[in-house]
DNA sequence: TCTGGGGTCCTTGGTCCT
DNA sequence: TCTGAGGACCAAGGACCC
C-alpha cells in the first residue's frame, strides 16, 4: 500500500538556508552559532544556524539583540550572490524530479509529483529521493511536507523541522489542523490573531467551528472564507510554475534619520537605478511607480502614479519618485527610510515599440543599457550617474547604513535565474 | 525589543465613464 | 439636462510572508 495515496504536493523548505550556505562556503564556522544579517546598528537577522537558535535567537530579531542573547556568535553579512546560486541549484534539482516546481522564495518551494510517481515511486518515495539528493548533491538539509494541499504539505514541513520529513494523508488532515493554534493558518498574522483572540477563538478547530457571518464580522469577508477553507483542510491553489513578477523595487533604511531633501533625493535616485536595473534584467516595464516614506515614528506611507508610458528607464522612475516626495510638501519630518518600487509589470517585449515614440527616454534608455553591460563586465556600480558620485569617486549616498550592502537574493519568487 | 528588505494580496475610497 | 447605479481603474494603507 502508498505510504502517501493521495498526496501530490510536497513542501520542500531548506533548513537555515541562508546561515547553512555560509557554514557550506567556510567549514570553520560548522558546529559554532552563526548569524546572518546586517551588523550595523539597525541591522536584522535574517538567518540563523540551529546552534545560534538554541539561544533564543530568531529571524527577524535585531542583530544587537541577538548578540546579546548569544555574544560567542559569529556575524555572516548576506551574500547575495552566494545564496542566488545556493538557491538555483536546488531549484534546478527540484525540476530533475518534476517540471511543476513553484519556487516560494529562494529556500522553499513546492512540488507538485503527482505525475513523478510512476518512475519514482509514492510521494513520500519522492520525499525521501529529495531530502537525499538535496543534501548529497548540494550539501545542505531540508524538510519536507507531503500532503494533498499546499496549505497541509507547508504546516507539515515546519512541524519536522530541522530535517524531518512528514506525510499528511487525505484522511489526516483535520486531525492534523485542529488542535493547531490560529497562527499556523496562512494569513494569519499578530494582528489578525488577536482579532480572533478577541471573539475566544485559540485552535484551528476554534476557527472551524464558528458560524462564517461571526468570522466575516471580525476579519472581512475575503479573509473569512479563506481561514475557514483552510481550517478543514481545504485549499484549491494548484503548483503553478514561473508564475510572472508583479512588482519589484529596493528601499534603505539610513544609518541615521535624514532631514535633508537633497540627501533623500541622492538615495531616491540611487534605489531608482536599482529598481530599473533589476526590470531590464527580468525583462519588464513599469507601468506605476511607488514610493514609500517611513518617518523616524515608523509612521509609513506610500504615494503612487501611473505613468503615462511604461518605462524600465531609471532616470524616469527617478523623477517620479520624487515629485512624489517633493509633494509631500516642505514641512516633512526627519525620514527613516526610502522606498522606490515599480508596479504593474508587463513584459518589455510586447510593449518595446512605444518606447521610440519619445526619443529622449529612448536615449536614456540606451544609455542605461550599456550601464548595464559595463556592470557584467568591471562590476556592479562601474557605472553610475555623476549625482551619485563624490570627489574620491565613492558613492554620495549620505549616512546609509554603516552595515554591508544587502544585495537581494532573489526574488521572493525565484522566478528565472538573474543574470 | 524596537523594529531590514523584498515581495503579495486585500480592503477601502475616490474618480471617471457608461 | 440631471441623477443614480454599477463597473473599471487607480491610489493608499494595512497585514502578512520569508
Amino acid at each position: 500500500m502508498n505510504r502517501a495515496e493521495g498526496c501530490r504536493v510536497l513542501h520542500v523548505d531548506m533548513d537555515a538556508f541562508f546561515a547553512s550556505v555560509a557554514v557550506r562556503q567556510d567549514p570553520a564556522l560548522a558546529g559554532r552559532p552563526v548569524i546572518v544579517g546586517g551588523a550595523g546598528g539597525r541591522g536584522v537577522v535574517t538567518s540563523a544556524t540551529y546552534e545560534a537558535r538554541a539561544f533564543g535567537v530568531r529571524s527577524a530579531m535585531p542583530t544587537a539583540r541577538a548578540l546579546r542573547l548569544c555574544p560567542q556568535a559569529v556575524v555572516v553579512p548576506v551574500d547575495g550572490a552566494l545564496i542566488g546560486e545556493a538557491s538555483r541549484g536546488v531549484m534546478a534539482l527540484f525540476r530533475t524530479i518534476t517540471p511543476l516546481v513553484e519556487p516560494v522564495s529562494v529556500d522553499e518551494a513546492f512540488l507538485d509529483v503527482a505525475g513523478a510517481g510512476r518512475g519514482l515511486g509514492d510521494p513520500a518515495d519522492v520525499a525521501e529521493l529529495v531530502r537525499a539528493r538535496v543534501f548529497d548533491e548540494q550539501g545542505l538539509t531540508c524538510s519536507v511536507g507531503v500532503a494533498p494541499t499546499k496549505f497541509v504539505a507547508k504546516v507539515a514541513s515546519a512541524h519536522c523541522k530541522p530535517d524531518g520529513l512528514l506525510v499528511v494523508r487525505p484522511a489526516e488532515v483535520v486531525g492534523f489542523l485542529h488542535p493547531l493554534p490560529v497562527r499556523a493558518l496562512w494569513g494569519v498574522g499578530p494582528k489578525t490573531e488577536e482579532s480572533l483572540r478577541t471573539l475566544g477563538l485559540r485552535t484551528v478547530a476554534d476557527l472551524a467551528q464558528v458560524p462564517l457571518d461571526v468570522l466575516q464580522r471580525t476579519v472581512g469577508p475575503g479573509s473569512a472564507r479563506h481561514l475557514h477553507e483552510l481550517a478543514w483542510g481545504r485549499d484549491p491553489r494548484r503548483v503553478v510554475p514561473d508564475d510572472p513578477e508583479k512588482s519589484t523595487g529596493a528601499e534603505e533604511t539610513f544609518g541615521t534619520d535624514v532631514a535633508d531633501r537633497r540627501v533623500v533625493h541622492r538615495e531616491l535616485l540611487h534605489l531608482a537605478e536599482r529598481t530599473a536595473g533589476r526590470l531590464r534584467s527580468a525583462g519588464y516595464l513599469a507601468r506605476t511607480v511607488s514610493l514609500k516614506v517611513r518617518f523616524t515614528d515608523f509612521t509609513t506611507i506610500t504615494r503612487s502614479r501611473t505613468l503615462a508610458v511604461p518605462s524600465d528607464v531609471g532616470q524616469e522612475l527617478y523623477g517620479t519618485a520624487r515629485e512624489l516626495f517633493d509633494a509631500l510638501g516642505p514641512d516633512v519630518g526627519p525620514v527613516r527610510l526610502v522606498g522606490v518600487r515599480a508596479e504593474r509589470l508587463t513584459p518589455a517585449d510586447a510593449t518595446a515599440t512605444q518606447l521610440v515614440l519619445g526619443a529622449r527616454e529612448h536615449g536614456r534608455r540606451d544609455a542605461e543599457l550599456a550601464a548595464d553591460r559595463a556592470a557584467r563586465r568591471f562590476g556592479a556600480g562601474a557605472v553610475r550617474p555623476a549625482t551619485l558620485l563624490r570627489r574620491d569617486g565613492v558613492t554620495g549616498r549620505s549616512q546609509p547604513a554603516p552595515r554591508p550592502e544587502r544585495v537581494r537574493p532573489g526574488p521572493r519568487r525565484a522566478g528565472p535565474p538573474v543574470p
